[in-house]
RNA sequence: GUGGAUGUAGUUCAGCUGGUAGAGCACCUGUUUGUGGCACAGGUUGUCGCGGGUUCGAGCCCCGUCAUCCACCCCA
C-alpha cells in the first residue's frame, strides 16, 4: 500500500467539505472588497523566493522543496503565495497601470518541516494582495476583511499588530539595535548571536527566557518610527478602535519574511495548539521593486486553511436531493431519463440495483436525500412513480411524466 | 534539525506481571407480505506498523527501522 508522503494529507467527506466551505466563504467575502482571482504556478524559479522571502528566513534557508528540473533550472515549489503573485503582477506589467489592483488566490504551499498539529509539509493558504494603494485605510480594510471572513466562519481570534517601519526609520533603528545587542552578545544564546548578523530584528522574539530577560531594555522600533510611519500606525489603531475591533500591539511581532514593512498583523487562535497563527500579513511597499517592477505600494495577507479547518463551525447539514430506485429490474431503464431531466436542477442519486422498498428507504436516508422516488411493481405497470418526502413523510403516487 | 509519546479490525480504543486477540461505533442480514432515522437479535472484518532477537511460547520483553502525534524551532 502506498501512503501519502510525510506531512501531506488526503481530504475526503467531512474534511473536504470543511475545506470547500472555507474557501468559498473567503472567496465570496473577498469579492465584495473588489478582489479578483489570480492563479500562479506552484513551481517557480528558486531565485524568486530568495529575493522576496529572503535568505535570512527559515523558509528559504532550510524549508524549500528545491531541485533542478530536467532543463537544468533551479526551481522550487512555492513555500508561500505572495512572491508568485507579485512576480505575476510584474510579469504582466500591471505595475504600469495607474489603478489599484486586487487579487485573491488559494492553493497548496510546500515547506519541508517536521509536521505537527497545524503544520503540514503541503498546506493550503487563501490569500489576498492589494497593489497600488499606499493609504493606511487599505491596511485597515484588509484587516477588517479577514475579521469578516473569520466571523462568517464562526472562528474566534485575537488580533495582534505591529509596525515594522520603513526605509527611513528601519535602517537607523537596526544600527542602533545591533549596537545594543553587540554589547550584550556574550550573554545571549547561540541563535541570537547568529541572528545579530543575519537578521537582528528576529533576535527580539527569541523564546529563550534568559534572552528575553536581557532583551527587556532593547530599543523598540515602535518608539523610533519616523513621522509618517508613526502617524500611520496611530491612524491604524484609531481606525481599529473606532470599528470596535480589539487588538494587541505586539512589538515583538516580526514577520519571518523579509519583505514586510510598516503595518504587520497576525490573527491568532488559542484553540489549535502551538501553531496558533491562523492568518498573517502586512504591508510590503518595496517588494514590487525588488522583483524588478515599478515602485508600487502593496498590502496582503494569507490564511492557513488547515488551521482554520480545526476551528470552523459548519452549518447544520440539511437533507437535499433525490434518491431514485426501483423494485423490479425491468424498471431500471426508465429511471435514467428521469434522472437526466431532474439533474438539470437537482442532485440525483440513482440506485441501479432492484431492491426491496425498505432497503431503498434506508439507502435514501443514509445519503441524506430529501426525496425518495421509487418505481415498484405496481407503479411500473401503471406508468407511475411513488414519491416520498423523507422530512415531512408525505407520500404520493403520480404519473411518471408529472414527476 | 532536537526532544517526548504512540503504532492492535473501516474507525475509536481495551488487552493485568509474556500462553498465539476483544469492545463500542460503522458495515451486512433479519425482527414475515411495499415504508427510513429508534430498538432488538445475529453476522463479517485483523500478516497486533515492518525487520531482527530473547523465550518451549511475544500484541505484551530487547534492538533496529518506518510512520503518526505532540512540543521546541519557525510560521499559515
Amino acid at each position: 500500500m502506498i501512503n501519502p508522503l510525510r506531512g501531506m494529507k488526503d481530504l475526503t467527506f467531512e474534511d473536504s467539505a470543511r475545506f470547500v466551505y472555507i474557501i468559498t466563504t473567503a472567496i465570496e467575502i473577498s469579492k465584495r472588497y473588489g478582489y479578483e482571482y489570480i492563479e500562479t504556478p506552484i513551481l517557480e524559479e528558486t531565485a524568486l523566493f530568495r529575493r522576496s522571502v529572503g535568505e535570512s528566513s527559515d523558509i528559504v534557508g532550510k524549508e524549500m522543496y528545491q531541485f533542478e528540473d530536467k532543463g537544468g533550472n533551479d526551481v522550487c515549489m512555492r513555500p508561500e503565495g505572495t512572491a508568485g503573485v507579485v512576480r505575476a503582477f510584474v510579469s504582466a506589467k500591471l505595475d504600469r497601470q495607474p489603478s489599484t489592483q486586487k487579487f485573491y488566490y488559494y492553493g497548496p504551499m510546500f515547506r519541508y518541516e517536521r509536521p505537527q498539529k497545524g503544520r503540514l509539509r503541503e498546506f493550503h493558504q487563501f490569500g489576498c494582495e492589494s497593489f497600488g494603494e499606499a493609504s493606511v485605510y487599505e491596511d485597515f480594510t484588509i484587516i477588517s476583511m479577514i475579521a469578516q471572513i473569520f466571523d462568517a466562519l464562526g472562528i474566534g481570534y485575537e488580533l495582534q499588530i505591529n509596525s515594522l517601519g520603513c526605509e527611513n526609520c528601519m535602517p537607523p533603528y537596526k544600527e542602533n539595535l545591533v549596537a545594543f545587542l553587540t554589547d550584550i552578545k556574550e550573554a545571549l544564546c547561540e541563535d541570537c548571536n547568529r541572528r545579530i548578523v543575519t537578521n537582528p530584528i528576529r533576535v527580539l522574539d527569541c523564546k529563550n527566557t534568559n534572552c528575553q530577560a536581557l532583551l527587556q531594555d532593547t530599543p523598540k522600533l515602535i518608539e523610533n518610527l519616523c513621522t509618517e510611519c508613526d502617524s500611520d500606525f496611530s491612524k491604524l489603531k484609531d481606525l481599529l478602535n473606532n470599528a470596535n475591533m480589539s487588538y494587541e500591539v505586539d512589538t515583538n511581532l516580526v514577520r519571518g519574511l523579509d519583505y514586510y514593512n510598516k503595518a504587520a498583523f497576525e490573527f491568532v487562535s488559542n484553540d489549535i495548539g502551538a501553531q496558533s497563527a491562523i492568518a498573517g500579513g502586512g504591508r510590503y511597499d518595496k517588494l514590487v521593486e525588488y522583483l524588478d517592477g515599478r515602485a508600487t505600494p502593496a498590502v496582503g495577507f494569507a490564511m492557513g486553511v488547515e488551521r482554520m479547518m480545526e476551528l470552523v463551525q459548519m452549518p447544520e447539514p440539511s437533507r437535499g436531493g433525490i434518491y431514485l430506485g426501483t423494485m423490479s429490474p425491468e424498471a431500471i431503464d426508465t429511471l435514467l431519463p428521469l434522472a437526466k431531466s431532474k439533474r438539470l436542477r437537482e442532485q440525483v442519486t440513482v440506485e441501479y440495483q432492484a431492491k426491496k422498498l425498505k432497503a431503498h428507504l434506508k439507502a435514501a436516508d443514509k445519503i441524506g436525500a430529501k426525496v425518495a422516488a421509487i418505481i415498484g411493481e405496481d407503479e411500473f405497470a401503471n406508468g407511475t412513480i411513488w414519491v416520498k418526502d423523507l422530512e415531512s413523510k408525505e407520500e404520493k403516487t403520480i404519473p411518471v411524466e408529472e414527476f
